[in-house]
DNA sequence: GCCGGCAATGTTTACGTAAACATGGGTGCC
DNA sequence: GGCACCCATGTTTACGTAAACATTGCCGGC
């Protein structure tokens, strides 16, 4: 700075003026100086300007992985919606969702510089006392049921379950059956129990649960326990990625999708209307999770006030080919 | 720092030294000072150490999409070895592909407080003289022909290809088609370019090439076009997104695969495995990208030089139950 | 017993920036 | 015409840290 100020022939501060677009400098001023912060290559110091400020401009994103569909398109909605408020992400991945590796993560947080982090994982972790939060940063966690601690952003689990459960007793199946997540997932966790919850309100039986880690060979597996069920006329499946796999086990069998048996996922993504038959599922507003999250990470920041609560984020049945009527009616 | 050092009866370089691990620190002072930091909640500055180190150790990646699952995996793996070197990432997304978002992600880029930059996009838009690299910001590039003039990683596109094209033709196939991805795409056009070279070298007639923007949906438009070309037996699609559409076309139009036509994707992502049928494919080391890509920016940050040449990555075919010997051999 | 040396800790300074305050010259108003 | 005011710009200072240098005190060797 002190050099483009030196060939400009001003103050140091003029050039500060300039570079943060602050009022009060005359034209001609500011063009010569412009002209030598390109002639040096000039950018100012990023770290200078955060210690200046006391704020850094950057949320973190404390993440498992990106290998589900869920935690990338969150992921980039958070980092679209930040950009536009000149916010900045910073990731950091927590390699094994050991207690260490979050611990590890969460003090590296500690000397990280970030105003607000966001937390994208299984919240079961975060439990244990050891976690401590560094004071002064803003957090905020998305599918979690901490929220009489933090604040916490959810797709509306139990809804969308719901509208998946109904849409198929209202075809006029007799039950439904289900495939479910891991039980360390708070997501899995609420759309097992909106399942549960809404074929007993409904009178049904409630079918014994499959579980699966949330990939397609789970649920190729799962879907092979199935064919043996005589009585399986409607699957529920936790995410679309499992659903695949249940589709092929059944086209594998000889059952036809939706002939013989219906299926919903959960999630749509991108491929599901491509699947065989395309997929009927419950679609999650990705972006606006996102978009929530940052929101409330940067109304914490503004205001320095801590804020809890849950925020739901609606979902939508979106209908394919994979649902229709049980074959015999009664 | 101050504060703690106040407390701990010390001076502040000894909070310094022990909070940077130094030696030379004798144990009881270091577990006053210890004692005084936790009492405080003291954590330490982020930017005040950059600026006084002069890095950041941050490495920025640039970046369109998160929506492939290459980008995300890629990104995943940066995130993860540059965490083991102790470096952390920026994510600066660019939220449409036109020239001045781009050009724009590079302005703010000069900004940031990065000392290296990953670029993974479709780098034709970085053609353009108008975006200027910061000078002092080190460039590594993912999938580009830009190898002259920046640090260029990718996947061996071009031996994938000839891998998916020999499959096809040692399994007795008179010639091989091709749904390409996108033409602004260096993958696809690589895919495409080597695709045509095995089959003219194999001299076989090279069909008319079906594009499609990487979407299952796009696949499944190519796919219907496929099943009137009667002659078609054997479809290279240029990723599996794409090539689970063709399967539904075919497996909608009646054409069995792989009896009737054999079809080979690329990438192996997660779900290709549980396709109908699963599918056979090329899989691209996403990992191993994203290592090499965070090993040569951290490469040049410490050498202070500027790297150019491209590196790639190897391929493998995974064999699944997609392909097989045409109907009738001759 | 005195001095050299070394280990532990303290003091000074600089990293690059921008807010706060200071200065000077011009302009409008009475 | 003189004074008050304001606008453009310069000067000083502080943000939190760690390297470099300074100081203190202790130990061992002659």
């Amino acid at each position: 700075m002190a050099d483009v100020a030196r060939l400009a022939g001003v103050s140091a501060q003029t050039v500060s003026r300039v570079s943060t677009g602050h009022p009060g400098v005359v034209p001609a001023t500011r063009e010569q100086v412009l002209t030598a912060m390109r002639q040096l290559g000039y950018r100012p110091n990023g770290a200078a300007r955060a210690l200046k400020y006391g704020e850094f401009r950057t949320i973190g994103v404390v993440l498992f992985t990106l290998a589900t569909t869920g935690n990338s398109r969150t992921l980039e909605a958070i980092a679209t919606y930040a950009a536009e408020a000149g916010y900045v992400i910073t990731l950091i991945p927590v390699t094994s969702p050991t207690q260490d590796r979050v611990d590890g993560a969460f003090t590296r947080l500690g000397e990280l510089a970030v105003d607000a982090v966001i937390v994208i994982m299984e919240v079961h972790l975060l439990d244990t006392a050891t976690v401590v939060l560094p004071p002064g940063v803003h957090v905020v966690i998305v599918d979690s049921d901490a929220g009489e601690r933090y604040c916490v952003v959810d797709t509306d689990q139990a809804h969308g379950a719901r509208q998946a459960i109904h849409h198929l007793l209202d075809l006029g199946h007799r039950t439904v059956w289900h495939v479910a997540g891991p039980p360390e997932s708070f997501a899995a966790e609420r759309r097992a129990l909106a399942w549960r919850g809404a074929l007993r309100e409904a009178g049904r039986r409630v079918p014994p649960l499959r579980r699966g880690d949330w990939s397609a060979e789970a649920g190729y597996r799962a879907g092979l326990e199935l064919v043996e069920e005589p009585d399986c006329t409607a699957v529920f499946v936790a995410n679309d990625q499992m659903a695949l796999g249940v589709l092929r086990a059944f086209h594998q069998r000889g059952r036809s999708v939706p002939r013989d048996v219906s299926v919903v996922g959960f999630d749509d993504i991108a491929e599901a209307g491509s699947f065989i038959p395309p997929l009927t599922t419950v679609r999650q507003d990705f972006a606006e999770v996102g978009r929530r999250c940052v929101e409330a990470a940067l109304r914490q920041v503004r205001t320095g006030a801590t804020e809890t609560g849950t925020t739901l984020v609606p979902t939508r049945l979106v209908l394919r080919d994979s649902t229709a009527p049980p074959r015999q009616q009664r």
